[in-house]
DNA sequence: CGCTACTTTGATATTTTTCAATCTTGGTGG
DNA sequence: CCACCAAGATTGAAAAATATCAAAGTAGCG
């Protein structure tokens, strides 16, 4: 069943319990686990039984290049989970710059509210493919399944974990080291394997990897080109970044 | 009863579920919810009954001030939940430098791991006493206990939101401004009227405070001084800032 | 094919870091 | 009770880095 949001005029999907596809167009959350795993790699949390009863209560959105999921202050009604594309989630200040707090794609969450408003705002990078949740199904789904809710807690955590380590980052005061802690993030989303040699795609622009780090977008583009000009990576094009020097690569994405 | 912890050395009081007392001596998590509310100030989000459930797996414990609670890739097998005193969390750089990543107290929760190890380390800044809660317990109880595990999930959110508005004060270049959101964030986390003229309690170093803003201990130093010269604070001793012009204070805290 | 948004590059100014030395303070022990 | 000690805090001067301002170059999209 395909309907019409009124709010936003975006193209959404009804999912029924027995309709829903269990891959690509299934409810996705993807975590590191609390527990020792082989891997150590993200994973998805949920299982077969939690994705039907997810997909129950859930709707496919659409979003397009720049589109707003939602803006910062409006009434909380929904949480999403990026089925595809890329998101920033980000707050504007008063100066009318903005920063950004977090790049979301396949498997996460955004959407989780403060006294019934959202605390930021979620704009698509690319084309977007979601779920939406509305806020009052997902709550009562969740006190009703421990499981489901568990998978939730789990997901929560590896995101804390995530900002943390990104508050490290943002401690650094060189660019160079900034931008390869920050390549380091991105490659190890997409890749299982450490020694991925594969282009590193950057859906964002350099402005939004600025307002990131916490640098100036100058201060980034002359990152990009002094590490190509060292070596150390290689520009295919502006979206797509190549390690050319894994060793150099690594000690400068060293914390320091 | 009263026992005696192996590992550490600490002292240890084992709860039972019907010995434990109401407010102070008993679970505490605090976070603002998701919902509407008319302070908008954060709350205690359990119940009696998910206070009684969680104080039936939960030892106290005490650590002197400067003891570590955990470290970095310690198997983790307790979470801690803080009743009183102040907790630094934080990871240490190869550089020999360390990054803090959190400031915890009374009603914060610590010690949530990955593939099974803790993350970074733990360490009391003042006397600190908290419940110990077992993992594998822990893990149990929230899964045949939605409520709880309600809670939890809120508390993380709530984490989430801390560690992504710090991430905001880390892009400022500015050290006075880095200091006055800091200094903020306290009295926001102790006061529950915005107009607290009342002394901001300090209780870690300058140090501390230079490596949870990404600055050096100079610098902290400097702003402290600056800001007490311009009328702005007043400094009462080391730990103890007074905010004396708020109007000024403010502005400088407002993100750039 | 041209426009517009994004990116790159250059020169200057501002700020912090760093290195070094001195000063305070809180705690300890005589 | 006081003196001493060591950790923490402050201050100064110089160096390093990014921010800022300005201008020109690209590339994607209609």
């Amino acid at each position: 069943m395909l309907v019409r949001d009124r709010c936003r005029g975006v193209a959404m999907t009804k999912l029924s319990g027995s309709h829903f596809k269990p891959s690509h167009t299934a409810p996705f959350i993807a975590a590191a686990p609390f527990e020792q795993t082989k891997s150590g790699r993200t994973v998805q949390l949920l299982s077969a039984g939690e994705i039907g009863r997810l997909a129950q209560i859930a709707a496919i959105v659409r979003f397009p290049k720049g589109a707003r999921l939602y803006e910062e202050g409006e009434k909380a009604d929904c949480v999403y989970n990026v089925i595809e594309g890329e998101v920033k989630m980000f707050s504007a200040l008063p100066s009318g710059q903005y920063r950004i707090v977090a790049f979301l794609s396949a498997g996460d969450l955004l959407g989780l509210s403060e006294n019934g408003r959202y605390v930021s705002s979620a704009q698509a990078i690319t084309r977007v493919r979601a779920y939406r949740l509305p806020l009052t199904d997902l709550k009562k789904l969740l006190r009703s399944d421990p499981e489901l809710e568990y998978s939730f807690l789990c997901k929560l955590c590896h995101e804390l974990r995530v900002a943390r380590f990104h508050t490290i980052t943002l401690c650094r005061h060189d660019a160079d080291g900034k931008l390869a802690m920050f390549l380091t993030e991105l490659d190890s989303d997409h890749s299982v394997s450490k020694k991925s040699s594969a282009p590193i795609f950057l859906p964002m622009t350099r402005s939004d990897v600025a307002a990131y780090l916490g640098l100036s977008l100058e201060a980034v583009s002359r990152s990009f080109r002094k590490l190509q000009r060292d070596g150390v990576i290689r520009l295919n094009d502006r979206h797509n970044v190549e390690i050319t020097d894994r060793a150099r690569f690594d000690h400068i994405a060293l914390p320091t």
